[in-house]
DNA sequence: TGTTATGTTGCCAT
DNA sequence: TATGGCAACATAAC
């Protein structure tokens, strides 16, 4: 589910509602162990009392600036979901905590895989994880020519090697397959063999699908949520990712799209527009490139973007 | 009714 | 160090 637009979304919905308010109570729910070993009793007495002064967001962390500097990490992973309730609500099915705060709402996390996480950072954890992650991909400093410097010498195939979140922040299965389509690039392509002219159509697209899925408030494929319980609506505009498995036709070209498994994930992509090996300089130009893309994001051509 | 797949990440072995 | 495989968990769909 929750990849960077995802996140962002939870993020710019819960912003109004949430910053400037006090934690006034931490109640555990059925899954202590959502704060880590140490536990919701644990932990709970460091954040009572503590005011939210900002919620950022680093690739798909969500971050919950405090008034004393430390901060309140969640991390949805594959199902989790916050969601902000009236205090009298009855508890969400797979809630595992509460945060109450002042005025009356709490910020409900809930997760049924239990995967995902909320953890209470001291600054040192927040600067080292803010250095473990890769470069913010919608952030001016996320250019063609420092993409191109990451994946040189990486030997692993393209579709991997974006999942890797030390490389980029923030990527996840649906946004890695849509951005590959978008840049008619094969997923098993060795990362280090793009061309500077793919690289460039690569980075154009990552920021296309990024964008886009943030301007649609995410996508809700089964169980993603913002803040107050709504989908998402990127969903409607997927390309690839979702129809290899029945083999829907291709949007750009009309072939059925395949389906297969990279780095141990579903992987959907079109074998025509998106050839394993790089078409030569001198060729026509084939099926892949000609026709337009009716659901093409804003900002994804076909051209370089010199 | 059993088997399989699921949007993420960390750990382990190579 | 980089890379690949798999477990963590609960449920829905086949």
């Amino acid at each position: 589910m929750p990849e960077l637009p995802e996140v962002e979304t939870v993020r710019r919905s819960l912003l109004d509602a949430v910053v400037g308010r006090l934690i006034v109570n931490v109640v555990p729910r059925s899954f202590p162990g959502v704060m880590g070993p140490e536990g919701v009793d644990a932990v709970a007495p460091r954040l009572v009392g503590r005011r939210i002064k900002a919620i950022r967001r680093r690739g798909k962390y969500l971050l919950f600036g405090l008034d004393d500097g430390t901060d309140l990490m969640v991390h949805l992973r594959m199902t989790g979901s916050l969601v902000l309730t009236d205090r009298d609500q009855p508890p969400l099915r797979f809630e595992h905590l509460a945060i109450e705060l002042d005025g009356g709402r709490d910020l409900r996390f809930s997760d049924q895989r239990k995967f995902g996480r909320v953890l209470h950072l001291l600054p040192g954890a927040s600067q080292a994880l803010d250095r473990r992650i890769g470069p913010e991909p919608l952030d001016a400093g996320f250019t063609a020519d420092r993409l191109a410097a990451a994946l040189a010498n990486r030997r692993g195939k393209l579709k991997a090697v974006l999942l890797d979140q030390g490389l980029v922040a923030g990527l996840g299965n649906i946004y890695v397959d849509e951005a590959l389509f978008h840049a008619r690039l094969h997923p098993e392509r060795p990362a280090g063999g793009l061309s500077p002219t793919e690289t460039r159509r690569l980075h154009r697209a990552i920021r296309a699908v990024l964008r886009q899925g943030i301007a649609n408030r995410g996508t809700t494929f089964s169980s993603f949520q913002d803040g107050y319980g709504a989908a998402g609506g990127n969903q409607a505009t997927l390309n690839v990712y979702g129809r290899g498995r029945k083999g829907e036709p291709c949007p750009r070209c009309g072939r059925s799209l395949l389906l297969t498994t990279v780095a141990g994930r579903s992987t959907h992509f079109c074998g025509r527009c998106q050839p394993l090996v790089a078409p030569s300089l001198d060729a026509p130009a084939g099926p892949s490139g000609e026709a337009a893309i009716g659901s093409s994001p804003a900002g994804v051509d076909e051209s370089p973007s010199r």
